[in-house]
DNA sequence: TGTATTCATCGTAATATTGCAATTAATAAA
DNA sequence: TTTATTAATTGCAATATTACGATGAATACA
């Protein structure tokens, strides 16, 4: 039905995906990119840097700023974003968990 | 137009994005899990383990297969799937590269 | 040879996401 | 005040994803 169910999986399990979701687009793994060069970049620099609209990319920062991942200065008719590094460590780490984990036994049939 | 336009991409972003994605879904981040603990389980077990139709299962698994995560022994009427421990470092350690990336210069307005 | 079991695939329906044009809101500058 | 600039929001269209029932393919077992 489209409808992913997330009352059956745990609080750990849905809190992993979204991360992974934020990271799960291009355009997102852009921004961040970008970001992470020149850590201080107003919106409609974005825009020239990858080629996609506005609104495009405002709907992306968006998705970002709601996991905690960007935050902004209001600089007159425009906001400077930056990386929240602190935030970005905690999200950064609670992924990096899961992707380290090793089987609790050898496996004995692969 | 809901479709990405993967063409304006660097390779790495497109890659990276992929990667994300798999573990984008709950049900996949359960799978995994599932999988790491008791390292060798039937598609069966999986659909007992996790509250989604054998068909919707399946899917997953081949979403998870296609990024290389999975291998699968044939056992009788049964597939034994496995994580490939050695292409999930691979993936595992591309994306934390990622993950792991510092601004390169300290942010003058956040 | 059936029959049962197990997983893959197909068809479908519904929700989610992506992308953009147009509009709105807010501030700076004239 | 008016105009320009910048970013957010809204509304729409199209593709993508999620989920399941039905069906198909392959093997084990009788």
């Amino acid at each position: 039905m489209g409808l992913t169910k997330s009352e059956i999986y745990t609080e750990e399990q849905n809190r992993l995906a979204n991360i992974a979701k934020a990271f799960g687009h291009p355009a997102r793994v852009a921004i961040l990119q970008h970001l992470f060069k020149v850590n201080a970049c107003v919106c409609g620099d974005l825009v020239n840097e990858i080629g996609l609209s506005q609104a495009t990319i405002s709907q992306h920062l968006k998705e970002l700023k709601n996991l905690g991942l960007l935050k902004g200065n209001i600089e007159g008719t425009s906001i400077c974003y930056c990386i929240d590094i602190e935030n970005w460590q905690n999200v950064s780490t609670y992924l990096q968990v899961f992707l380290n984990q090793k089987p609790t036994n050898l496996g004995e049939c692969c």
